[in-house]
DNA sequence: TTGTAGGCGTTATCAG
DNA sequence: CTGATAACGCCTACAA
């Protein structure tokens, strides 16, 4: 490994000028410079990222705390988290949660000294991993929303612009009576997860204020569960012609099962995921039509948002919302006049 | 933040002694060690992750290169082994590639002290990355293959096997006639990816052993091509009663239009994903059945071979390859005696 | 514009 | 078993 010092010797100049030219921390004689930068090409040299942190007390390192229920795609947002800090001269540590002290081991990261701030996906409604972060005094941003948002930095996807966007949308076809499927996470770690939480909130408020009429389907993360929907749909809200599903799994049954009820999409009922992918819904056919979560964009801000409040750029905090927008498919279309009779005994 | 240095006055010893009970490196009276621990805890000390990595000359951090291609699913596999390395006491951080000097990146991650060796994924049939890994010398481990392997750490999926497996399982229910589908990576960065590769090739081989029939269909990337296959294969495999697929999104296409066709899944014809996962395979219906990647175990394998690799437990290389096995999916049934007439103006 | 020197918090070596 | 003390490689006042 070669050292600054070793720099240093090589161009004849001290330590310190060569922290300056590397670091681009005071101003160095143009020539001087050159001799420090070229002895730095020919020894290789790489400063040391474990003695810069020590020194300059910042290890340039982002925790994301990284949840262990694989049944959601974070993929993108992942990925442009990382991304992005590494173009702001920072590294993405990917932080598995497994512990049941999960608030003290968040801190910790932090007072060891080795990530400057925390990134937190998967939020509920209330966290107390949130609570506890303030109460440290650690820098955090949050992927997601909880209830009280006063000061704190996120970015999350705009659940109820997307809600009133697709109600919109499918109301502009002539659809009156929809229905939602969302997931049903009672039970679960996610039991306050609130995408849910808000998207039926907003569907039902949208609905009383257009004049429409809807139902609301929570459904499990069972095979079982999502097999029934579409028969306790039909049954339940016969008179639906528009579905709004925020469940992957549930919009791939109900596009299969609806087929073998006789319902051909979306001649005689629509369908739209929300907070899903294209990728996912040109999997279906006809391909689903989707309203696609901004994961990539939503990784890339969280962690600029973050940086920006590490870098003292202090002042209101990020809140950022991005709505999904609609992205091809084609299951939906124009509301049907009437819909076929259902032979029910296929159900 | 607490230092050693604290916990040493309180607890009335020396600061090397507070590193031996923190560290377990020496043998410390009983007595004295309680202090020390009680000092710890009434102060809240934690050591400083900088200052220990500098100090040791190891950062305790793991990189993983980290593909940008998202269509892959690589999560289960990320996550067990950020998991597996956090036990072991190290760190993952994600290292998104995207410069065009990949290569000399790599290296200098080491080579800065920031991570102590490097979990490669998406590995190629020839792989300029980890020729460039050995001549630094630097450490590192494989997720999947090159070609040449000799006293390289890697953890893979065991193509060959698993081929031979879903053909044996299928040819056990009386199928003569194979149709294998893979991806055609040709023009993509991952042109020499090596998965598709060895199961063509073993694919052809099995068959030509057990005296059975087959055609491969190597299919891209693209919308098109995909939606095309079903016909293709019908018209140029007319006589195929079992699918291979290791293309997922081929397999959903397949999964329709075969229906659309006439043909009944698997009354008429089988299909079998591999290297695929249950998740996937559930969506589908019938549920596909699927050999499911052992992603889990390949991540958590993979740190524990580089992390071996780092502790000194030198001896021969890690080489461990684990079949996909299969679970469950409804896709699969015995060779029909014949296949219905195609209706073929329905294509 | 450049150099000197004192940390940063640990680990590790060597005495006692 | 315990304690000094010298690294580890870099940053950053403070001097020159």
């Amino acid at each position: 490994m070669v050292t600054m010092q070793q720099v240093a010797d090589r161009a004849k100049v001290s330590i310190s000028t060569v922290s300056f030219v590397v670091n681009n921390t005071k101003p160095v004689a143009p020539e001087t410079r050159e001799r420090v930068l070229s002895a730095i090409d020919e020894l290789g040299y790489r400063r040391n990222t474990m003695a810069r942190a020590l020194a300059s007390r910042k290890s340039r390192v982002l925790a994301l705390i990284y949840p262990l229920l694989d049944h959601r795609n974070h993929h993108a947002f992942v990925d442009a988290a990382a991304t992005a800090a590494e173009e702001h001269g920072y590294s993405l540590v990917l932080w598995p949660i497994h512990s049941d002290n999960v608030t003290t081991e968040i801190t910790s990261l932090i007072q060891a000294g080795f990530a400057d701030g925390v990134l937190l996906m998967e939020v509920q409604f209330e966290d107390e991993r949130v609570t506890h972060l303030q109460q440290a005094d650690a820098p955090f941003a949050l992927i997601g929303r909880t209830g009280d948002l006063a000061g704190i930095d996120y970015v999350d996807i705009d659940f109820e612009r997307t809600t009133e966007l697709a109600i919109d949308d499918l109301a502009g076809l002539g659809h009156r009576n929809f229905s939602l499927v969302i997931e049903d996470l009672d039970g679960t770690p996610l039991a306050r997860y609130s995408p849910p939480i808000r998207t039926e909130a907003t569907f039902r408020a949208v609905l009383a204020e257009r004049g429409l009429h809807g139902s609301v389907f929570r459904v499990p993360h069972e095979a079982t569960a999502i097999s029934s929907l579409t028969d306790d749909l039909l049954r339940e809200a016969p008179q639906t012609t528009a579905i709004i599903s925020m469940h992957d799994e549930a919009s791939y049954a109900l596009m299969g099962r609806l087929r073998h009820r006789g319902l051909e999409i979306p001649r005689d009922i629509s369908i739209a995921a929300i907070a899903s992918s294209t990728a996912i819904g040109d999997l279906m056919d006809p391909p689903l039509s989707t309203y696609d979560a901004p994961g990539h964009e939503l990784g890339r801000r969280a962690a600029e948002a973050l940086i920006a409040r590490l870098e003292g750029r202090d002042g209101p905090a990020t809140q950022v919302l991005i709505a999904c927008t609609l992205h091809g498919g084609a299951s939906i279309g124009p509301a049907p006049s009437r819909r076929p009779e259902l032979d029910v005994a296929t159900g």
